[in-house]
DNA sequence: GCTTTTTTGTACCGTATCGCAATTTATTTA
DNA sequence: TAAATAAATTGCGATACGGTACAAAAAAGC
């Protein structure tokens, strides 16, 4: 196999890069996590990164794409903080309760003000006029659909819930609490007070 | 009591208008529900009811207050088609499957493809960083909680729930399933996989 | 040292943006 | 008919927008 795609320090050609591409997709996932699309502009971005808009577009392509991408970061960091909780070994109420904590840390992870889901709070706006946006949040939201409905087949397989059960409609509404603390942290609402329903969903839907 | 606020030809003084207000704003609130604040200019506004920019301006403010207003002609709309499906005499599950079926009656009008709910889908962008709007989407998540918590407590006093029910945990995560279908419907998701998702959540809160 | 390659920095293009001042038009009252 | 009132229209001002052309700068290859 071939090396020198991951190992950085390959000696490129030209003049060096003066920022860290991972860093820069960072800043603008911030940037656009707490403005939006349409709000956020080049010039904000060029602000947050520290780069200027050729060289951001040079890197990302235009604003459009730097929104995709700067989502598919947000996706995957929020897969790498929601996965072990549903892949631990526990009960079903404790992985659920446990899955949604973890959903509200991110949500409650800003430094002025609670932003909750980046995709789901900033992408539906955009979605109705840009087919791309709307296609990238329906397979968000059909990820998180299958993420939670393999859960609850493993339940099932396990003898937690009754054999008549359906696991995808359950997974479903599991996430349907999701999206929910995703409005509701971004509207303000406490966070105790979405603990309290996350907790409910949790024994509710253990139970089914 | 001093007549004239309302019957409309009460012979104003100066030029008449060439628009009807109540339609202007409808015609507004189209604009924005499809392409959200940020994106929706006021000559798109300007353009779509047929007023050229001063007019808009002297009507209903600047386009922080005419997205306002435009968002409580929708919430008035909103509360309008659902109320009846909460007070009819029939039972609970009836009462949330009718209830999710006017949402979705609602989330599915538009002309050019499904749309979602005009609140939950694009002022949540705007949320973070306009205190305004995000106020106006926490009170309008707040006025739906209790719109289904008032279901819940109805019958929790009819016997149709055990006495141990917490009608308010059970309003709110009935919400959640809105909240849901809010964003589904504008992912562009089909209306029977969002029909088969309210019923079961519509049947498993009535046997809770 | 010279060329090649890549990125940076500056400056700019054409257009769109929100908001408003000034003027014109249409209607009622005196 | 003349004054008063209110809305429509025009047009502008300042700036912000996404996107790019072009030259200077910094590294590697020869």
């Amino acid at each position: 196999m071939q090396n020198d795609t991951k190992p950085k320090a390959a000696k490129r050609r030209g003049r060096p890069r003066s920022y860290d591409p991972e860093q820069a997709l960072q800043q603008v996932m911030d940037s656009c996590w707490s403005g939006g699309y349409s709000a956020t502009s080049l010039d904000d971005l060029s602000m947050a990164t520290g780069m200027n808009r050729p060289s951001l577009y040079a890197a990302f392509g235009n604003k459009q794409s730097i929104y995709l991408q700067a989502m598919e970061k947000f996706s995957t960091h929020m897969a790498e903080q929601l996965e072990p909780a549903l892949t631990a070994d526990q009960p079903l109420e404790a992985a659920l309760r446990a899955f949604y904590s973890r959903v509200l840390n991110v949500y409650f992870s800003g430094d002025d003000g609670p932003r909750g889901c980046m995709v789901m709070c900033t992408a539906t706006s955009e979605a109705h006029a840009d087919p791309q946006i709307r296609q990238y949040l329906d397979r968000t939201l059909q990820r998180i659909d299958a993420l939670l409905i393999s859960r609850f087949e493993r339940a099932l397989a396990d003898g937690e819930l009754p054999s008549d059960t359906d696991p995808a409609t359950l997974g479903k509404l599991a996430a349907t609490t999701m999206h929910s603390l995703a409005l509701r942290s971004r509207a303000g609402q406490s966070r105790a007070s979405l603990k309290r329903l996350s907790d409910a969903s949790a024994r509710m839907l253990a139970r089914a």
